[in-house]
DNA sequence: AAAACACATTGACATTTATCGATATGATGC
DNA sequence: GCATCATATCGATAAATGTCAATGTGTTTT
């Protein structure tokens, strides 16, 4: 999977989830701590952790410790690779 | 999955696939009918109709029958659509 | 240092997905 | 009408994915 399509490929995938896509969005206001994010859907912990390393793995999303905390953000680059990627099509 | 972040979800689960992003990016280079893309692909032709089905239900393509063949293009709008929501966040 | 908190990892499981061979459908040409 | 070509659908199957409860790990608080 590390050509070039692939590498998108791979970011799409991570958003081509409706869990996802939503924390995606959540993070757009700006890095959120892993409990807020949680109590903003409906899954267990473990499956959030799950989602944010498949974001985190796709290079959209990165996450920090801050004490117990994990605050979790966008990477606001490679989302513009991304659009810029899609926006190079048609 | 009938919420705006499905509609994108499942737009974003449909390019989430190498073969499907490399048919996307064909695609943008104008219409192409099915055994063209076949033949560009490493896959089967149940295959490839399989992941037409999927590209033409996310709404990101469109199909028309001509004689024998299917000529497949992009829908450059709701491209665009995606590309629109995507900007809008960050 | 023990308890509590926030998060990650593991193991299990059901569902979804990608793939194929075989077959059906639809259009064209003879 | 029959053979052929292009594509879709079906049935089967292996692999990937999303989910959870249980447990592990790192940090803070008492």
């Amino acid at each position: 999977m590390e050509n070039v399509d692939g590498r998108y490929a791979n970011m799409m995938k991570a958003l081509g989830d409706e869990a996802r896509i939503k924390i995606f969005v959540m993070l757009s206001k700006g890095e959120e701590c892993a409990c807020k994010l949680l109590d903003e859907l409906s899954i267990t912990q473990p499956t959030l952790s799950y989602h944010m390393k498949i974001l985190c793995d796709s290079g959209l999303v990165e996450g920090r410790r801050d004490g117990k905390w994990m605050r979790y953000s966008l990477k606001a680059e490679v989302l513009a690779e991304l659009i810029g990627f899609l926006s190079g099509i048609q």
